[in-house]
DNA sequence: ATGAAAGCGCTAACAC
DNA sequence: GTGTTAGCGCTTTCAT
């Protein structure tokens, strides 16, 4: 890599000294009282030199780089990569870098971006919090490092954080498919003390109650967050297989489109026979003989809240934290929709 | 933010200088010839006072920022993500961090990331180059900064390239479509001057011409970048109108997602009577009623090669280009198979 | 109107 | 065996 021009190349090449060369490159030259001749003379040096400045010598000198650290869960999961997007595209409108990482759902390799982006100096980060991983959040906070979760959240932790209503969404979602003639709803959901994931099959389980359903206990299905194909398959087709439901709520669009497949399989006819609905969005949705109904989450408020939310944090040291709740709507298509 | 522990501060704290500190905490202690008790102290303090490294520091004195930047032409794209997620793995492993941008398609965009990228010191690049933007990966080059063109290149351009075989890809699938009794095959490709579209085209006229088929003009309908919804479908449905083909390839995902929804309103009987191939994969293709026939790329190589070239790039600081074909492979199902 | 110089945190050649 | 120091590129205070 060939050695890129300093300011000290301008200011040798012009014959002055690198501050004025500094004050001139960054508009300053007024304050600095900077001759109009002088200023001209560097600015077209800097043009024909082709200056570029140099960001981490920058960084060093503030102590702030213009950098967002950003963990998703998977940036191959399209509600991830969208969101990254979103905040990507935030970010650069404020003037910020992203640096991303993609914790896969996993505790070690969550530290290790952590570290890696803090030690990268980063001026803040937004986080999709994998499970266990509070103690980690909790750490970076001690040290005065302004953090934002995103999608998920710790309820004892005092954090920034933006997410919808997961309780509320599932309970909606639930209603939706009761007033629709199913009566026997089941859900597959994670099985996870991320709090967000306990309330969505909080809302579900109270929404059953509160219409007066007794469910049983083998209508939820839990799957772990480290399941095989085949793991995820054998117990879908066991749940499914003693029939006792007649409807499925999906927590997340990754569970949701490995079960189509698996009910797909078995020929259940949607929604007459069974009602769908899962969170979140997938082309595959739509092509589903079905079109299923699901649960939409306003991505670009989530992303663009948290980047606000985050750079508010680090330009005003005060420390007020916010909770921001962000809308999600229910869209009504044929699949829970028993003729 | 509370202000970082520095080597000064463990210097200060232990008694001793900080380029003691600097030896040990760098495993250079036998070279520096530190004593082992002074190294088991300042190791001691660094871990009490939980010293984390200022790598922006350290950078600035390297000239190296272990950091990799990344352009794609659009994160949300699930090809994009997908291969986001190998290269990021893959940096990690190599101890390299990604900083990532999204360029949609869009020059100015392009050049204001590739700007942000390089001016943050990043140690190379990694670039789905837009349209018309040779020049920019030109001046990159100039300036001996490393990089690594994905899934799309400038022929014209001696860079390093990582992508697959495009002309003979879009070959096999028209010949498999002929193969499999259609006569009449259509296109859809983006408007481009992009090589690997190109490319594609080529592959399917020369098919056509290999094969005796006259095509004509109006079996392949070319798509600009920035269409419209309305725009696609309009033209999408005025090409199927005039019933001049019996079958589709499309030289996209995004092409093929927006096609299926015009192609199911339009009740056409796939593959009986309309056949289907499409670059790429996607969730949809399963649950597309006839699934989709698909040309596969091998997203791991062409992620993981890119990372491996760009740091062999890097390092050996030899100016060898290579361009990498990746292997790419047909994935038959319904969607081409006349009965 | 311009320049000299300190300092951000780190490394490493050199001195003692 | 340990300390001193220059310097990476930049900003900014203080002289002049």
């Amino acid at each position: 890599m060939k050695k890129a021009v300093s300011l000290k190349d301008i200011a040798n090449n012009v014959g002055v000294s690198t501050a004025l060369v500094s004050y001139v490159l960054n508009g300053k030259e007024k304050e600095a009282r900077v001759s109009k001749q002088m200023a001209a003379k560097i600015r077209r040096a800097a043009k024909e030199m082709n200056y570029q400045p140099n960001l981490i010598a920058r960084s060093l000198k503030y102590g702030k780089t213009k950098t967002i650290g950003l963990i998703v869960a998977d940036i191959s999961n399209p509600f991830f990569s969208s969101i990254a997007r979103i905040i990507e595209n935030k970010a650069k409108e404020n003037g910020y870098t992203v640096v991303f990482g993609s914790s896969d759902e996993q505790l070690d390799k969550s530290a290790d971006l952590l570290n890696a982006l803090i030690n990268r100096q980063v001026d803040g980060l937004i986080v999709t919090p994998v499970e266990n991983s509070e103690e980690q959040i909790r750490e970076i906070q001690e040290k005065g490092i302004p953090v934002v979760l995103i999608d998920r959240y710790f309820p004892k932790l005092n954090t920034n954080a933006v997410f919808i209503n997961n309780y509320q969404s599932a309970y909606n979602a639930t209603q939706h498919l009761i007033d629709n003639g199913y009566k026997k709803i089941g859900m597959v959901a994670y099985q996870s003390s991320l709090e967000h994931m306990k309330q969505r099959v909080k809302g579900y389980e109270k929404c059953l109650k509160d219409n007066g359903i007794n469910a049983s206990k083998d209508w939820l299905l839990k799957i772990n967050y480290n399941h095989t194909e085949t793991d995820f398959r054998d117990s879908l087709n066991a749940m499914l297989e003693k029939n006792t439901i007649d409807s499925l709520l999906f927590a997340t669009v990754s569970l949701a489109v490995k079960s189509l497949h698996v009910i797909n399989s078995r020929k259940i006819k949607i929604p007459d026979d069974f009602g769908l609905i899962s969170f979140d969005e997938s082309d595959a949705f739509d092509f589903f003989y079905s079109p299923l109904t699901f649960i939409k989450q306003n991505l670009q408020q989530l992303g663009s809240q948290s980047v606000q939310l985050l750079i508010d944090s680090i330009n005003n040291n005060t420390t007020v934290i916010k909770k921001i709740e962000v809308p999600s709507t229910l869209v009504v298509r044929d699949s829970s929709k028993k003729k």
